[in-house]
RNA sequence: CGGGAAGUGGCUCAACUUGGUAGAGCAUUUGGUUUGGGACCAAGGGGUUGCAGGUUCAAAUCCUGUCUUCCCGACCA
């Protein structure tokens, strides 16, 4: 492509409406132009770079013999009420009416399709396995779009669904996709770790999630660098000694006069806020409970719902917390409460604490455990950084990650609620064992140009680099540089390389800050040494190109293909 | 949905506090000088100041409403 007539558009500045690294340099090379909050027009540039995750994804896909097909993106709304899936997906679910008044939705997601289109050929444990995915459209009205292409509200994903007749062909088929994943983003060039995660709103037996690392990531990794042991914080169990102090003291009531929150009450009698122990009043399904965990930690509202039996819990609105506990919020406690208690794991370790009192300025000090009746002893906190592995008791560190991949083992969940059955070997009617896999396209390209960027702009891999080569020419009236750039042009071309080659009419400057921003990942520069047959070359990581005669040159960049 | 910030030419911003009818840099057009890291000189073109009301002789500026975008939070297969 010769950029002097196509369309290329960069800028210098970054933009006021975008704050992310990504997103700015995306913006900047031409890449993407933004529509409206989340939605983003993919340009010449951008969609070419798109294209070149995608065909990765393809390649490894049809690799290990999925196949591909496309759902449409408008569906009726009936779908998603057959599954019970309507109201799980609540306000994130896109809907229309048609001219008749029909109800439609935007598909958020596809397991339902794939499930009808699988009925079809899913007769008997002989079809199986099977494994189909599509590149498609995904529309989710995300309550807040974020960091550019990471969270947006229309987006495209590569979804993938393994059917198998039993549990031991979900593990086959899922180690199958779970190795093309590997390979995929090993092959774009992503710095990523892959966590155990919750199976979430899909439900299953399951859930991996392939994390590219990034301190922008909205995720919490939890990795251990003895064991290996890696987990979305989400589900990271914390592991507790038993280690228990003597209830030596009776508790006090003791004045606290306007400090609300623990900080401001460890402070104030002085004592460490390890020694604190604070109560949450949370509301699962119109039920409320008090959960207990330490002063300086939070509580992982997962795990609570997971203890409690329900699909979410929320924290008690202010006047709900007053009304239960009689005080203003702040002083809340377990003594004298009249609903179900809940210890941490960790407060269970613990005896002459304090807590709030039920009582407008007040706290106890030296409470303990025998001071109230418990509900129920779980863990429910988020694990800390200061917390020992759950595996092997090493050293934990914590590192943010935006989710690029995930997969789920399934199970037979949603061929149940939708009806798919096979006729085994024994002649009885089975639920097939469905596994799906996702990644979303956009968000690695994201999440690579937030890895791999330099004060200049976009350092891509080889592997996703727009174009395989950026040819410049220096000064296109020098009819030499012209006649040896064009020449070069021609040759690669032939040779089956996708060049980009800028021989615009304006400075070099300019053609040099324009390739570093858009950061492809080979130029060739063709300047003064064009009398003497000879280029620049250089990697766009590198700081200083070397000299090459043309044929040298293709030497050494088959070399590099091959 | 709560909290915060911001909307002025294609882009980044100034003028707003203290009302007087919009300005700079970049981009763009023309001419000239330049030509290996975003050049210089000269002359142009381009804006109903997000939108709608209100106050006023007069509104980018003050008031009210509304829309949009970003950030923090809530939320998130």
């Amino acid at each position: 492509m010769k950029l002097s007539n196509s369309y290329f558009t960069t800028l210098k500045e970054n933009v006021k409406d975008e704050e992310s690294v990504s997103a700015n340099l995306l913006v900047r090379a031409g890449m993407i132009k933004k529509s409206s909050s989340g939605i983003y027009t993919f340009l010449p540039l951008g969609l070419k770079t798109l294209r070149k995750i995608e065909n990765i994804v393809r390649e490894e896909m049809n690799k290990i013999d999925s196949q591909e097909l496309v759902m449409p993106s408008l569906l009726p709304e009936e779908v998603y009420i057959q599954s019970g899936r309507r109201e799980i997906f609540g306000h994130d679910m896109f809907t229309l009416k048609d001219r008749f008044n029909r109800n439609y939705a935007l598909g958020p997601t596809h397991e339902e399709l794939f499930v009808e289109v699988a009925k079809d050929v899913i007769k008997s444990y002989k079809d199986m396995p099977i494994s189909l995915y599509q590149m498609a459209t995904k529309y989710r009205d995300e309550p807040r779009s974020r960091y550019g292409l990471i969270r947006t509200r229309e987006f495209v994903m590569k979804d993938a669904y393994t059917f198998d007749k039993d549990l031991e062909g979900l593990d086959k088929s899922y180690a199958l996709m779970f190795q093309a994943y590997k390979n995929i983003f090993d092959r774009v060039g992503l710095n990523y770790k892959i966590v155990k995660a919750s199976t979430g709103a899909m439900g299953g037996l399951l859930s991996e999630e392939f994390q590219a690392v990034c301190d922008i990531g909205e995720d919490v990794l939890v990795l251990c660098d003895s064991c290996g042991f890696a987990s979305n914080i989400e589900i990271c169990e914390c592991k507790q000694g038993e280690v228990k102090c003597e209830e030596i003291k009776q508790k006090e009531l003791v004045s606290t006069p306007h400090m609300k929150t623990i900080e401001e009450v460890s402070a104030y009698l002085k004592v460490d806020v390890k020694t604190t122990v604070k109560t949450l009043i949370y509301k699962a399904n119109d039920k409320y409970y008090a959960c207990l965990i330490r002063g300086d930690r939070e509580v992982n509202e997962l795990k609570l719902a997971t203890l409690l039996g329900v699909n979410e819990v929320e924290l008690a609105l202010p006047e709900e917390d007053s009304k239960i506990t009689g005080a203003e919020v702040g002083f809340a406690g377990p003594i004298g409460l009249n609903i179900p208690v809940i210890v941490d794991l960790e407060v269970n370790t613990m005896s002459n604490f304090v807590v709030g009192a039920n009582k407008t300025d007040y706290h106890f000090i030296n409470a303990n455990l025998s001071d109230f009746d418990i509900y129920k002893i779980s863990d429910i906190r988020n694990v800390c950084e200061d917390d020992c592995c759950p595996e092997c008791g090493f050293k934990l560190t914590f590192k943010k990650g935006i989710e690029v991949g995930n997969t789920f083992k399934l199970g037979t969940k949603y061929c149940e609620s939708l009806n798919l059955q096979y006729s085994d070997q024994d002649n009885t009617l089975k639920y097939p064992y469905m596994g799906c896999y996702g990644i979303g396209i956009a968000r690695v390209l994201s999440a690579f140009i937030e890895q791999n960027h330099d004060e200049y702009g976009i350092i891509f891999s080889d592997s996703i680099s727009p174009y395989d080569i950026h040819l410049i020419v220096v000064n296109n009236k020098d009819e030499v540089q012209m006649k040896l750039a064009n020449s070069i042009y021609e040759s690669l071309l032939s040779k089956g390389y996708d060049v980009l080659f800028d021989d615009r009419d304006v400075r070099a400057g300019i053609k040099f800050s324009d390739a570093d921003l858009i950061g492809i990942s080979k130029r060739i520069t063709v300047g003064r040494d064009a009398v003497n047959n000879e280029v620049e070359y250089k990697n766009r990581k590198d700081f200083e190109s070397q000299k090459y005669s043309f044929d040298q040159l293709l030497d050494l960049l088959s070399e590099k293909t091959n």
